[in-house]
DNA sequence: TCGATAATTCGGCATAATTCGAAATATAGT
DNA sequence: ACTATATTTCGAATTATGCCGAATTATCGA
């Protein structure tokens, strides 16, 4: 079992990245990487180009790279150039630091 | 089991309450409802008054007072007078709900 | 009713966040 | 080398946030 507790600065930065509400909608759009009715993976993580995560979204094209900078700053989302695209994805490992913060037991 | 999904811009106001160490360090403490080594109930919610919770955290009653405002309007701290004081409490059903967004099954 | 204590509201200032458009960079295909 | 596509960086305008001090409200006890 690794050990999943990080600083309270640190914490707050990652609060802080899913606090708008653009942001969340990225984030969550990572996270929710089954559609409904197929089989949902925790281990592997699906990945969307930023491109395809901005559709939808009516934000300007820097405003959703300023956005995924910020995710990935905070350690939320992990980035990859492959060829002409940058492809993002949360690793499993993240959603399960997230979930244990508000364990109660 | 009762439905705990909320609309975006009321999850994105939840971690935008959390975003701010102070507010997260207020918010800490009234989760981590035992101290170490105490045996710590889930269905009791330990309160504490807006004073004890400023205590240590070196800000002004004012900026105090504010913090705490937002944590309530988020939905993530419930407030009650007593007398001269006001007591603070996080009620357990807030700590699943905000579990349940990072529940990856 | 008066004074002390607990907490809030208000006004204002400094700093940070959000957003865009324009320009720059990176890559792939021709 | 040139062009189109994908994405980022930069600069600037607007809006929001964090913070404090001073004034205000609420409550209790003498």
């Amino acid at each position: 079992m690794p050990n999943y507790r990080i600083d309270l600065e640190e914490r707050a930065q990652m609060f802080k990245a899913l606090s708008n509400p653009h942001r969340l909608a990225l984030f969550e759009r990572l996270v929710r990487c089954c559609t409904p009715g197929t089989v949902c993976s925790t281990e592997v993580a699906l990945r969307h180009t930023v491109g395809e995560l901005g559709k939808g979204l009516d934000i300007a094209p820097s405003t959703l790279s300023h956005h995924l900078k910020e995710l990935h700053r905070a350690g939320l989302v992990q980035m990859q150039r492959n060829g002409r695209q940058i492809e993002c994805w949360v690793a499993p490992a993240t959603l399960k630091r997230l979930a244990s913060l508000f364990a109660s037991e």
